[in-house]
DNA sequence: GTGTTTGCAAACCTTTTGCACGCAG
DNA sequence: CTGCGTGCAAAAGGTTTGCAAACAC
């Protein structure tokens, strides 16, 4: 049985094949997709599938922690099957969204502990500027 | 002449006791207030104005640089007379969005460009925990 | 006076919900 | 078989838009 499969059993969930597509989509994805990038992703395989089934699916994907959820300000969320509440970094040229490492994080997060008595528990982060190849777009 | 009249005097943009209202109210308040929360406070000297043009005038405001929109991942969005995009701290417990300063910013920032080569122009900094009220409570 | 802004209602877009049918276990 | 999951359509919630009337300048 594929890991995805193995993953949904364990949390006492169904195996259904729009659940396995959707995650694993997720899982083999660094775009970060939104709810309609991935019905149209998944589009061809499942004609039949409804949008609302990708919005249920991803919410009880998120609620058992496979993916997460980001909100990058674009008025949709986009989702992640890497759960690290890492920073991500967007670009303004051509609107692609990387990861930065967990490295990074524990440093940024020892910053904020230093100037604060909130307990931290996790945080969204996003950093936005243009990426190597629009940096050349811009300056020809 | 008050200065949020000045400020929108300057930027070419008629002076209207709505746009003064929701400026004013938005530089007088640590509370990064929705569009709706707004809307309610300026009911009561305003009871004519509509939830549109809140939302139109934070539009303008945003887009000449009076104000910052805020988006904590609420599916609302949240708006800021701080014009920084200065890092936020959101408690979990009571819900309430305060700011950290600026130094700790630039050290965030100085950090993330040691590690990217993104020519980084802004950031969105969202850090969720249980403010110093918030945790006694919970150890109750 | 003229063109911008307001206020209302309707439209929009993403996400959520209700419910009958279908499939996984 | 039983109940969870799917698909459809309708609803919801926040935000945007079109347009006529009102107002700033």
């Amino acid at each position: 049985m594929e890991e995805a499969a193995i993953l949904l059993k364990q949390k006492g969930l169904k195996v259904t094949p729009q659940r396995l597509a959707i995650l694993n989509l997720l899982r083999n994805t660094k775009e970060h997709p939104t709810a309609e990038t991935i019905y149209k992703k998944l589009a061809s395989d499942f004609p039949t599938m409804s949008l609302a089934t990708v919005y249920k699916t991803l919410e009880v994907l998120k609620n058992i922690g496979l993916i997460q959820e980001l909100n990058v300000g674009e008025g949709s969320f986009r989702y992640d099957a890497n759960t690290n509440s890492h920073p991500h970094l967007v670009c303004l040229g051509c609107g692609k969204v990387e990861d930065l490492d967990e490295s990074v994080l524990q440093n940024l997060i020892e910053e904020v502990k230093k100037h604060t008595d909130y307990k931290l528990v996790e945080q969204k982060l996003y950093f936005y500027g243009y990426c190597p190849a629009c940096q050349r777009k811009l300056s020809n």
